[in-house]
RNA sequence: GCCCGGGUGGCGGAAUUGGUAGACGCUACGGACUUAAAAUCCGUUGACCGAAAGGUCGUGCCGGUUCGAUUCCGGCUCCGGGCACCA
């Protein structure tokens, strides 16, 4: 074979993205006339180089939208970058290099890295979110929501270190300790800003039940995480104090099994006990040193100290002990819950440990034996010992109960959700301002909008102690608004989460200058398919659908949802870990797309393992992947040896020739189906396999032979040309077109093509696989059972038994049950 | 702790609606080509029994439904993701 018949990726890649680029193949305009398709994946942060996870993701949507470009979408992909957040401060601090310069020279090495594996971007329209062009806009909307009413300051829970004077992240705290001083983290109560995403808490969740395009387990996961519960919220009066103690719960049914309550240490009547007794004050103390997380807070001790103060039980009138408990926080809900240790398992749990009363009332709705003594009886029953509400079940009793506190203005039924307000404030430099302005006379002052944006300072100098803004006069000084004293700048900026939120909707109007989102965002907006991380579920996806709703009652949007489908994928692994520095499993993409180019990269990604499953690394298997991209490019190159092929004519093909036609034509099916409706490349690369291996079994040199192969290897080239694309735009051009693969439409199935006479059926007795038969394809069912029963390996397991059963499933097999 | 996933050969995985378990690829082994190596090509490769035909077992564990279960149900177990300041 001569050298210039060589698979040369480096070559036929470069080739391949000048065509693309000269041709301004991805750049989209807004055509009305066109069917539109947003294919969207989940902007990187800039964090100096791309890692595998990346190249997963953005090889999934790049599949996706060049298939739909085949299929005649008019598609838009664009990319931008996640530009804030923490790295670039620890670099900061590392390096002495302003995270501004840091950031945007990463920026353009990722930027040259996705272009060197094809992607098929629209690049003109990319988005970075540290520019103030794009966050004047976050800030603009932040005023509007703070006029509105949905967005307000509160105190709440951060992380401290005391040592380094600094608010951690929970990642910054390890074993309870600052990462970088080793100090014991405290917790510390600051004022902070909130958005009222729970009003929005029925609508977010209401609509997932029309969202098909989701996963259910990210809808689940949605669901559970808002936590929406009707309950009652009721009041005890406590010895000693003025106001009664409200606490919620969901189970007013077990009214009567409530032995004690419980209440946060920052509750004012633990401040109270602590003030007069030295070991609860020591036990309050004590609750200061835990952590913000919630998963450090659910799997520490519970611990708890009684206060020596009694609340009186609205029915009963007998007296319950309160105690102070670290499990109870101030900041959610009430900072108090009343405890049923007989029916809930928490509650159980304290209370056989500190030696407090457990009572049953609720019984077994279907009479068994429950004892409360052993564990909790969680479930719904009949209530005793529960004086007049004796003998209702437990939805009666939750009625009854409601009423009388009703009645009596005691308390009343409400709604309650887990889900609480997001907190925006973060005490870090690299992020949005947020665009408030603190006067002593007028109070938190919104930024006027024409003095939007409030521009970031790049030019600083980062130590990792306090904050580098606060330092800074000529960023903090300034005059109020409103009545033009002398004020002070909020330092705080914006959690990266809110950058995040509707990045999606400004692909569609980057360059606006006079708005947030303009015209475009209608013809763009909804994103039709999501890809990223199933790590997102949850936050990032649900501020999002906020955002969304949010912009909509601005009038920015008329969507209701911002993503109608989502691909959520798996992480790629390496020896069985998460690829991470810190674990030194990480591989370089950059090495492979030098060593073996970036084709080769790209099938190995997609056929390894399905998009949800997590992938397991493995260096072996690029190579695989390389060695099958040089057989098909030999396949090619023998094919074109032979010279020019002829029509095909299909009317006059031999057995052999119809065979390699079939499965030709059973490919583009099973193909159309995995790549278009199931996403599941790893089995549609595993088709195109076989189909090559076919191709290269099949030495018939005829010219019909010759002109079947044509067809079978232009099938492979467009088959594979969204996951592969630089090497297909090659081939189609040696398989003797003029156009580019890239412009192609996707193979149509010939369903002539897929005919057979004859299938083969299996039998099976007492369903075990006994032998195979060959039928007519037309073949009745009887007449399958009989040829069934007809085999001679079969008929050593029936002879000289009595049929009992013989079910036929045509097409598949036959099971005689003996 | 709570919520959501997952567990199939030596490995990654396939089996789409309850119907042939192990497609496709990798590894390993054997062979061809080569002075040699690389590359490439051909063959074998779940375990056990058998000369073969064929048989028995087998999808994390225990149990259930069914003519038939990797698939559905109940209970466990291990691994992963999320838990509101990593992004």
């Amino acid at each position: 074979m001569s050298t210039d018949a060589l698979y040369t990726p480096d070559e036929i890649e470069q080739r391949a993205r000048d065509y693309w680029d000269g041709e301004r193949c991805f750049e989209v305009d807004e055509d009305p006339g066109k069917d539109k398709f947003y294919c969207l994946t989940m902007f990187p942060y800039p964090s100096g180089q791309l890692h595998m996870g990346h190249v997963r993701v953005f090889t999934i949507s790049d599949v996706i939208a060049r298939y739909q470009r085949m299929q005649g979408k008019h598609v838009l992909q664009p990319m931008g970058w996640d530009a804030f957040g923490m790295p670039a401060e620890n670099a900061a601090i590392k390096r002495g290099v302003p995270p501004a310069e840091w950031t945007y020279k990463n920026i353009d090495y990722m930027r040259g890295q996705l272009k060197r594996l094809g992607y098929g971007y629209d690049w003109s329209r990319e988005v970075t979110t540290c520019r103030p062009e794009y966050y004047r806009w976050e800030q603009w909307l932040f005023v509007r929501l703070f006029k509105k009413g949905l967005v307000y300051r509160k105190n709440s829970v951060v992380n401290w270190d005391p040592v380094d004077q600094t608010v951690l992240a929970n990642e910054q705290v390890i074993d309870g300790r600052g990462w970088r001083s080793d100090a014991l983290v405290e917790r510390r109560e600051i004022p902070q800003w909130f958005m009222k995403i729970t009003a929005y808490a029925d609508e977010l969740l209401d609509q997932l039940d029309s969202m098909d395009g989701w996963p259910d387990s990210v809808k689940t996961m949605q669901r559970n995480w808002i936590g929406r519960s009707e309950g009652v919220e009721l009041s005890f009066d406590v010895d000693g104090e003025e106001e009664p103690l409200t606490v919620f719960t969901t189970r007013p049914d077990t009214l009567l099994g409530v032995t004690y309550m419980a209440v946060a240490a920052e509750h004012p009547i633990a401040q109270k006990a602590a003030a007069k007794n030295a070991e609860i004050a020591t036990f309050v103390e004590e609750c200061k040193t835990m952590q913000a997380a919630e998963a450090a807070l659910e799997t520490m001790e519970k611990k708890g100290k009684p206060l020596g103060v009694f609340a009186t039980h609205p029915i009963s009138g007998e007296k319950v002990p309160l105690w102070v408990a670290n499990f109870v926080l101030m900041s959610y809900g009430t900072g108090a819950v009343m405890a049923v240790p007989g029916h809930d398992e928490r509650d159980w749990e304290f209370a056989t440990k500190h030696g407090l009363p457990i009572t049953q009332v609720i019984a077994a709705g279907d009479g068994s034996e429950v004892d409360v003594n052993a564990a909790a009886f969680t479930e719904r029953g009949t209530l005793v010992n529960s004086g007049e509400f004796d003998g209702m079940t437990s939805a009666e009793a939750f009625d009854a109960i409601a009423k009388r506190f009703e009645a009596d203005g005691r308390g009343r039924r409400t709604v309650n959700y887990r889900l609480r307000d997001w907190g925006v404030s973060r005490q870090r430099y690299w992020g949005t301002p947020i665009p408030i302005i603190y006067c002593d006379d007028c109070g938190a002052v919104p930024v006027p909008e024409a003095d939007l944006p409030v521009v970031l300072p790049e030019d600083v100098k980062v130590t990792g102690v306090g904050s580098p803004l606060r330092d800074m006069p000529e960023f903090v000084d300034v005059d109020c608004p409103q009545c033009g004293k002398a004020a002070r700048r909020e330092t705080d900026t914006f959690d990266t989460f809110v950058e995040s939120s509707w990045y999606f909707s400004r692909y569609a109007s980057p360059d606006s200058d006079n708005a947030m989102l303009d015209e475009r965002e209608s013809y763009w907006m909804p994103v039709d398919q999501y890809t990223g991380g199933i790590e997102h579920a949850i936050l990032h996806l649900l501020y999002a659908r906020f955002f969304q709703k949010v912009m909509r009652d601005e009038g920015l949007s008329a969507a209701d949802e911002p993503f109608t489908n989502l691909l959520t994928q798996g992480m790629v692994l390496k020896d069985g870990a998460k690829m991470s520095k810190a674990k030194g499993n990480t591989v370089d993409p950059q090495e492979l797309i030098e060593r073996y180019g970036a084709d080769t990269v790209r099938l190995f990604m997609m056929s390894t393992a399905p998009p949800e499953l997590a992938l397991e690394w493995s260096d072996d298997g690029v190579q695989g992947a390389y060695r099958f991209l040089k057989r098909f490019w030999h396949a090619v190159q023998t094919h074109r040896e032979a010279g020019v092929t002829a029509a095909l004519q299909i009317s006059s093909l031999d057995d052999d020739q119809k065979e390699l036609r079939r499965k030709t034509h059973q490919t583009i099916a099973k193909v159309s189906d995995d790549t278009g409706r199931r996403y599941k490349f790893n089995t549609a690369i595993a088709a195109v396999m076989e189909l090559l291996n076919a191709i290269n079994r099949f030495d018939d040199r005829s010219e019909a032979g010759r002109a079947v192969v044509q067809e079978s290897l232009e099938s492979c080239v467009l088959l594979l040309a969204p996951i592969v694309p630089h090497i297909c735009h090659e081939l189609w051009q040696q398989l003797g077109h003029e156009s580019a693969a890239v412009d192609e439409r996707w193979p149509q199935v010939d369903e002539a093509a897929l005919a057979q006479d004859l299938i083969e059926i299996v039998v099976q007795v007492n369903g075990k696989l006994r032998g195979r038969i060959s039928v007519a394809s037309d073949a009745g069912k009887d007449a399958i059972a009989e040829l069934a029963l007809a085999d001679e390996n079969v008929q050593r397991f029936v002879a000289d038994k009595t049929i009992r059963k013989t079910i036929v499933v045509p097409g598949r097999l036959v099971n005689v049950v003996v």
